[in-house]
DNA sequence: TATCGAATAGGACACTTGTCCAATCCGGTC
DNA sequence: GACCGGATTGGACAAGTGTCCTATTCGATA
């Protein structure tokens, strides 16, 4: 904590900015006056603002892999892991009502600017995909990656209105939805396994 | 069409511009290039730039409204209406693909911004939640208003994602699945409304 | 044709933006 | 203590922002 170098103290304060107000929006002076740093100071760690936003993603991208890691070596099964991901919705709820979700605020946003780094920002989304298409796969689905996008999909939508009606009881009644959602496809991934075995 | 008023064919632009590139990022420059007229005109039509997106999003309410007035005009069932509004996703699909949806990028950028008018543009969400209740409401529906919103976050969560990745196929795929979904519970509310008439 | 008011043009304004740079500080090495 | 290079400062810079103001154009009315 009071080991960690300026550089990623200015990360880590625009990571937090991008979320809070968008990347566009959030200026040097910003992101300064939170570091408690002068403003000239920043080019000697970044050559322009495209390069902060590019290690802020590259931050989220490594988060996002440990996480990610984590779940896998817990020894539990697809299903629950698929679960896990589901609950992020739950265990961040009040950041999302009021700020969206960051993956997704940040790649629209990306889209709407013509930024050069959509692509990087666009991989946080790979990452979820990739990784639920796995799980669905193991857990015996067919069309595992439809299931991993349609997840997504539910998210970010639960996500926006969340954001937007500024209600978190819509998170929790959604999340349930989900819940039941995953579990008949799990069922389903189950007997279709099962009559294979046979 | 060449009898629009300049303060129509300034909110004109703004609209396409704020959809396309954002509010935030849209300057009063690129409006008077679109429109062909001095920067310095615009403040005998607008005060400020404010007032232009409020405009923006009056037009886009009234379009709505119309758009929902008309549905609801044209002798059709309750449920060919709500597949009506999940049509506007294949209808739209070009743009979704690559600007989102306008309601949810607007709604997202306008929290971001912390900006004024959010409660005006949320009225956009408003409409359509209000309009989808009454006719889940018409089609014997319980939880009505449940199921507007999530017919709400599922279309904004294919729009976030079909935006992301650049895929319409994804948006064909996902509303068939919402085509089925709305389908079985219309079928349980025609059910409810037949045993509650015995 | 003269007049009047609405509409438009174009520039000035104060401010913020990202970027850059010279000067300075500071902590360790000889 | 002298020196060095990484780290930091504060200010300069040009460009762009929303806003405002004055001068000019234009079309209709008298």
């Amino acid at each position: 904590m009071s080991e960690q170098t300026t550089r990623d103290q200015i990360v880590d304060a625009a990571d937090r900015l991008f979320y809070r107000h968008g990347y566009d929006h959030t200026s040097f002076a910003d992101i300064a006056e939170a570091v408690k740093i002068s403003r000239g100071n920043f080019y000697y760690h970044f050559k322009t603002k495209d390069e902060i936003l590019d290690a802020v993603i590259e931050t989220r991208l490594a988060a996002t892999r440990a996480m990610l890691a984590l779940w896998e070596s817990e020894g539990k099964g697809p299903a629950d892991r698929i679960e896990g991901f589901i609950d992020i919705l739950i265990a961040n709820k009040a950041d999302i009502k009021r700020h969206g979700c960051p993956v997704g605020t940040l790649c629209s946003e990306l889209a709407k600017l013509g930024h050069a780094s959509q692509a990087e920002a666009n991989k946080l989304f790979i990452l979820f995909r990739v990784w639920l298409r796995r799980q669905f796969e193991l857990a015996g689905c067919e069309e595992a990656d439809a299931l991993a996008m349609h997840l997504l999909a539910r998210s970010q939508g639960v996500a926006t209105l969340a954001s937007a009606f500024r209600d978190d009881a819509f998170i929790r009644q959604e999340v349930e939805q989900m819940r039941g959602w995953l579990k008949s496809w799990i069922e389903r991934g189950r007997r279709r396994a099962a009559t294979r075995k046979q």
